[in-house]
RNA sequence: GCGCCUAUAGCUCAGUUGGCUAGAGCAUCUCGCUUACACCGAGAGGGUCGGGGGUUCGAGUCCCUCUGGGCGCACCA
């Protein structure tokens, strides 16, 4: 009978768990941070544990990854809070990039125009144009309000989607990365790190994305494998010697060429050397110059530099100093107009060339160029089909050009060795779970080719808060910009007018104008730290939690959010971020393929959230996230739910079975009331799991810990339950009933403290039918105190549990029910080992039903059964 | 080219600072509806720990090397 304190269900299950226990969290704010009040500050930090949690894009759509991820970290600021930290884990959410501003557009059919100006009653239409040239030009302002109206919904989707999870996360700490607050944060960072200078604007080549057209950071270039040709081409010595052959990918550039450039220990061109040649079809006079990026074995073993190919080709016009004959538009097409130089080139027929590709897309100026060459004599054979990877935006779909125009910039120690030498040292301050993460971050920033380009040409997004004077002329003063008041910002300078300035003046010689551009998403992103702290706010508050405790997040963007908020961090508080990042892995697909729309191979979160589907349920799907070390890909994998699902089922009924006993509170950690050595023996096992668990959490090793507790917990139910259940019920008296109920009620009590950071539905519903208060908002159990080495012999519970596997194996091979009497056992082994089975004996009997137990000691090393008669079976 | 990770049972993975006979779950097979659990329980079979070499009393674990898989960075004429 159960003790009159519990109350338990008639059957146990998983059911309803869900919403029962989320509404229950949610009433009872059970999650709520406690911000310390009225200790000194260092207290105060001291008792938190803050996390800066990476703010999903809710206009995205939802994936396995997050369910995984987010889990993972959930687990840890469970176990945090239990060993009584106040956990600071807010959640916001990202809607400041393209994936949300394409959803915006899309979904109200309006496009960002920072030239309209702001209506405050504006409405969109009724029905979304199909074209998007209809789409109705909207203030920037007007866009992101109905960015906000829209990205209420899709949060919505996604909260409901953690919530289901079972994320402890604080709801009352959230924020938008495009909302006023952000804005201002990111704007008045923008201009801490101008005022430092740690920001600065430039006008110089910069990768470029036709489509977006837009410069792109080197954060978000990506290379793809794209076939090209090698064509051979000859340019012509002055003198009318021999040509030069060179080879080129780019033929369409010779237009553009500035030089042509070989090593300088090249004996083959070092006579070559400072003469000039000319440009086939334009006749344009270059000079032949020496460069040890040159490289002997590539083509020809000399190269055509023109403004610009690629990123060398930057190089070696900045280095020699080369002239600047840019073709590409922003539009990435060749400029409309004859360049001067060709003009004024020594080849007569060259502006008939050009115009054969003048306004052509670079790649039918390919074909184009490839044909007047052809014609002219100066393509050498034909062109050799060839493979190359070639840098694209992540998101583009067309390659980068490198196109000329003024950008900012915050340094990131890419042309920096001193700060880039700092920047690693603050990743090493960091630790890194798992450790080897730390080598990405590493090979990033030692590879970086140049400061962090944080302008962008988009109209949705943080602008950049400056304004320009204009001159007499009308021309911009780039070289000190007006910046806006603290108080001002959010500002937009499309919309806001300069201090001194009045509106009339924008635009006009003598006046102002705003900076069109808006910053990097990342230039934000990298702020949450800052912004959850509440940086330039609230310092207090900012002391209190910062710098973070944790950073969870993707290894795939260590290169952009890891490493820009490092980047921010430094230049604007001299710190670290955080205390520790953990990387998650990547889902990958049954067949360890990686999860993608366009694979067809994505799983819907909600479907296996769902619980009355066989092997699903939030702890199930947790129990899953939790089994995967930080930084392993892991694949999707229903069966490992199953085992989650199990594992919780049989808490549940375990726990049920053992206060249904009459085990109660009370008894917990009476170890006063211990009187078996069995017991004894579970409660030394129970000590070591504690200890081993707490050590690996406070490695971050959830799952390890996840692994050692489970291990403990099926040995429990398998072996110890089963050997003491007849003693339980009192078959051996009040004492020995009483010593099993304690030890069930303080193994039960430990274990679902132990468990409850990875279920913590099934932990927290048997928890509420015993214990009051919530299990999430118990400490961290510790090993139990007064248990003297020498009784407490956990190896006693190994031997009694051979012991009885052996019994049951011989029943099994008997092919006899495990119920089946036996009359007769005897024992063989080691003499110690016979010795502790003795110890518990009674228990051994009544589990195994044995009637009778003889012992004979051998020289073996293991214990083994060495008679077993079974008892006359009842007719029938 | 530089660097990182990884290779253990048919499958998915554990294996601490080297230390008894290498573990778990799934799958397979056998038995069992026993007063928690058939969405279950009991048991069985199944591994030259990728190959080779080395250090050591002792190597899945440390070192070297080769091979396969994955990833990061760089290169891009």
């Amino acid at each position: 009978m159960a003790h009159p304190s519990v109350t338990l269900p008639a059957k146990a299950g998983v059911e309803g768990l869900k919403d029962k226990w989320d509404r229950h969290w949610e009433d009872e704010r059970t999650y709520a941070f406690e911000e310390p009040a009225g200790v000194p500050a260092e207290e105060a930090r001291a008792q938190i544990y803050s996390i800066d949690t990476p703010p999903p894009t809710a206009s995205g759509s939802l994936h396995v990854g997050h369910v995984f991820s987010y889990t993972q970290t959930d687990v840890i600021a469970r176990y945090q809070r239990m060993r009584g930290k106040k956990v600071f884990y807010p959640l916001g959410w990202d809607d400041n990039g393209l994936p949300t501003e394409r959803r915006v557009q899309n979904y109200f059919g309006v496009r960002c125009d920072p030239s309209v100006p702001y209506d405050p009653d504006f409405t969109p239409p009724e029905k979304a144009p199909k074209n998007d040239r209809d789409f109705i030009p909207v203030s920037r302002q007007n866009f992101i309000e109905l960015c906000e109206q829209l990205a209420v919904e899709d949060e919505k989707v996604f909260e409901d989607l953690f919530r289901s999870l079972g994320l402890s996360v604080d709801w009352s700490y959230t924020y938008r990365t495009v909302d006023d607050t952000s804005r201002a944060v990111s704007q008045r960072a923008f201009l801490a790190d101008l005022a430092a200078g740690h920001a600065y604007s430039a006008d110089a080549p910069t990768m470029w994305d036709v489509t977006y057209r837009t410069a792109v950071a080197q954060a978000e270039l990506e290379d793809r494998e794209r076939p090209g040709a090698y064509h051979r081409v000859a340019f012509h010595p002055a003198d009318g010697a021999a040509p030069i052959e060179i080879e080129t990918t780019r033929p369409e550039l010779i237009p553009a060429v500035a030089a042509l450039v070989a090593h300088p220990d090249d004996e083959r061109y070092q006579p070559y050397f400072g003469t000039t040649v000319r440009s086939p079809l334009f006749g344009v006079e270059v000079e032949v110059r020496a460069h040890e990026l040159a490289k002997p074995d590539k083509g020809t073993g000399i190269a055509m530099v023109c403004t610009f190919g690629d990123l060398t080709d930057v190089t070696w016009w900045r280095e020699l100093d080369l002239p600047t004959r840019a073709i590409v538009g922003r539009d990435g097409r060749l400029s409309r107009e004859t360049p001067e130089w060709i003009a004024q080139g020594a080849d007569p027929k060259a502006v008939e060339h050009y115009a054969e590709l003048a306004g052509k897309t670079t790649f039918s100026a390919r074909t184009a160029i490839v044909e007047l060459l052809r014609a002219s004599g100066d393509l050498l054979g034909e062109p050799r089909e060839i493979s190359h990877p070639v840098p694209f935006y992540e998101k583009g779909d067309k390659p980068l050009e490198v196109v000329t125009s003024r950008q900012w910039y915050i340094r990131n120690g890419g042309r920096d060795a001193e700060l880039r030498q700092k920047l690693i040292e603050r990743g090493r301050e960091l630790q890194w779970h798992p450790e080897f993460m730390r080598a990405r971050y590493e090979n990033w920033v030692e590879g970086l080719n140049g400061d962090w380009l944080v302008s962008r040409q988009r109209y949705f997004g943080v602008p950049i808060p400056l304004w320009y004077r204009l001159d007499e002329r009308g021309e911009p003063d780039y070289d000190s910009p007006l910046v806006p008041d603290e108080a001002q910002l959010p500002v937009d300078p499309a919309a806001d007018v300069p201090a001194g300035y009045t509106a009339e003046q924008r635009g006009e010689p003598g006046g102002f104008i705003g900076d069109p551009d808006v910053l990097d998403t990342w230039a934000t992103s990298s702020l949450t730290p800052l912004l959850l702290g509440r940086w330039g706010r609230d310092e207090d508050f900012l002391g209190k939690v910062y710098p973070f405790d944790l950073r969870p997040q993707g290894h795939d963007i260590i290169r952009t959010w890891l490493f820009a908020t490092v980047v921010r961090a430094n230049s604007l508080t001299d710190a670290a971020p955080w205390r520790h990042a953990a990387l998650s892995g990547w889902i990958l697909d049954p067949d360890r393929k990686k999860m993608s729309k366009s694979k067809g191979n994505v799983v819907v979160p909600s479907e296996i959230l769902a619980e009355n589907k066989p092997g699903y349920g939030p702890d199930a799907v947790r129990y899953w996230a939790s089994s995967a070390k930080l930084g392993a890909d892991t694949a999707y994998d229903v069966t490992q739910m199953q085992i989650g699902r199990r594992l919780a089922m049989k808490i549940l009924n375990a726990s049920k079975f053992a206060l249904g006993l009459g085990t109660h509170a009370e008894q917990v950690g009476r170890l006063d009331l211990v009187t078996e050595a069995l017991d004894r023996a579970l409660l030394s096992r129970l000590n070591a799991t504690v200890e081993e668990a707490t050590r690996h959490f406070e490695a971050y090793a959830y799952a390890q810990a996840l692994q050692v507790t489970e291990s403990f917990f099926w040995s429990f139910t398998d072996d110890y339950v089963e050997l003491v259940k007849a003693r339980a019920y009192g078959g051996a008296g009040e004492e020995a009933m009483v010593s099993a109920q304690v030890t069930l009620a303080t193994a039960l009590d430990a274990l679902l403290r132990l468990f409850a950071p990875v279920l913590p539905f099934a932990t927290e519903e048997t928890w509420s039918w015993w214990r009051s208060g919530s299990v999430h908002r118990q400490p961290w159990p510790e090993p139990v105190a007064g248990l003297s080495g020498q009784d407490a012999d956990a190896g006693l519970l190994d031997a009694v549990a051979t012991a009885l596997s052996e019994v049951r194996r011989h029943k099994t091979e008997a092919k006899v029910s495990q119920r089946s009497e036996v009359a007769r056992l005897e024992l063989s082994g080691p003499a110690p080992l016979l010795e502790l089975v003795r110890a518990a004996e009674g228990d051994l009997l009544s589990a195994g039903r044995v009637a009778e137990v003889s012992y004979s000691p051998a020289d073996a090393e293991a214990l083994t059964v060495t008679a077993l008669d079974l008892a006359e079976q009842p007719a029938g």
